[in-house]
DNA sequence: CTCAAATAAGACAAAATTGTCTCAGATATC
DNA sequence: GATATCTGAGACAATTTTGTCTTATTTGAG
């Protein structure tokens, strides 16, 4: 079991400043702990330093990743089907991968980079499948399905947390765009 | 004229500096200035601070945004094909709007934010025209297309950035994710 | 109610960054 | 070649942020 193994306190805490710095990643400690309503004591007290703490949130966005997608599995549901349980879950979390994507403490972090890189095949390998399955036009390149995948998780999340759109409306409308516009052309 | 007109050399130190902030918005001045090939003190000779400098890359973001629209208008195509001509041209400009979306300095400021407002009512507008063509389904919500194309641009742009679709292929694949994907249901 | 554990405000030092200024060198113009 | 203008390195001061520590207060468990 690693050391980077999050407490139960700092799980309690990850749940409160995780929001704080997707929504504003460059804020100082300062700022981040007034937004969460904590002291910044607190902070150095659960994590190290500014770099632990980014750290923490990646690898926790990153086991929430893992969660779903091992939820979706234990399904076995076809492959369309498993695509639009697969946003119902990660929607919610949208903001987390926004965060792993923008923010270089954690991109730049080998371990993070090593966990993100794993994500990525997988969701790779799923994408063959659901070419195998018909549910994508085998011309589509696989890197735009990825790239699309990640951007209308992010736009869904943004548009929820917004009010724009309702929660259950939005992994549906998510499904939609990519399967019906990347699925195989019709006449 | 406002006084926050570029000058001309402003005008080409920005070509340089807006995908370095872009890249990694929290960076410091040293460290921006460094990845630009220039100097600390020219920066500040031609940005009076670090706000200064944020506000005139986002504004000249705005300026970019505004010269592609005015470019597809001026072509009167019908509503599809300018959908295509604007993706095409603001495909090469994904890392500047997705910098507006992302650094608070930018979006907290009023002038920005007004000009921002304004070309998101302009796109719902076109939007509008869309569904009326029939290029766009009626029942998809404005807030979903409007969303849907912002973080697809950002997708097509940083898959060509790390060249894993070609320059050409990305408008393309774009204008087909969302026209057929949000186009009117197909039984 | 008591006591142990946790928290947070604030003080402090160190480090990092911003902003200002000077001046030698580079560049552009005539 | 001379001169005006621009640039960038570096020094410096001010400000901000990080990280450490102490202590009073709060919270939770028994």
């Amino acid at each position: 079991m690693s050391d980077s193994t999050p407490t139960k306190t700092q799980q309690a805490l990850l749940q409160t400043l995780t929001p704080v710095l997707a929504c504003n990643p460059g804020a100082s400690l300062s700022e981040i702990a007034k937004q969460a309503g904590i002291g910044r004591a607190t902070l150095y007290r659960h994590f190290a330093s500014r770099d632990a703490l980014v750290k923490a949130v990646a690898m926790d966005a990153i086991a929430a990743f893992d969660q779903a997608t091992a939820e979706v599995k234990v399904q076995n549901l076809n492959a369309g089907d498993a695509l639009l349980a697969f946003l119902q879950k990660v929607i919610p979390l949208g903001d987390r991968f926004h965060f792993l994507a923008i923010e270089p403490a954690a991109y730049n972090d080998p371990e993070i980079a090593t966990a993100y890189a794993r994500q990525l095949q997988e969701l790779n390998a799923f994408i063959t499948t659901l070419k195998q399955a018909g549910f994508i036009a085998v011309d589509v390149p696989k890197a735009w399905v990825t790239t699309a995948i990640d951007s209308l998780i992010w736009s869904a999340w943004s548009a929820v947390q917004a009010g724009d759109i309702a929660p259950n409306d939005a992994a549906a409308l998510a499904y939609r765009t990519l399967i019906q516009g990347l699925g195989p052309l019709k006449s």
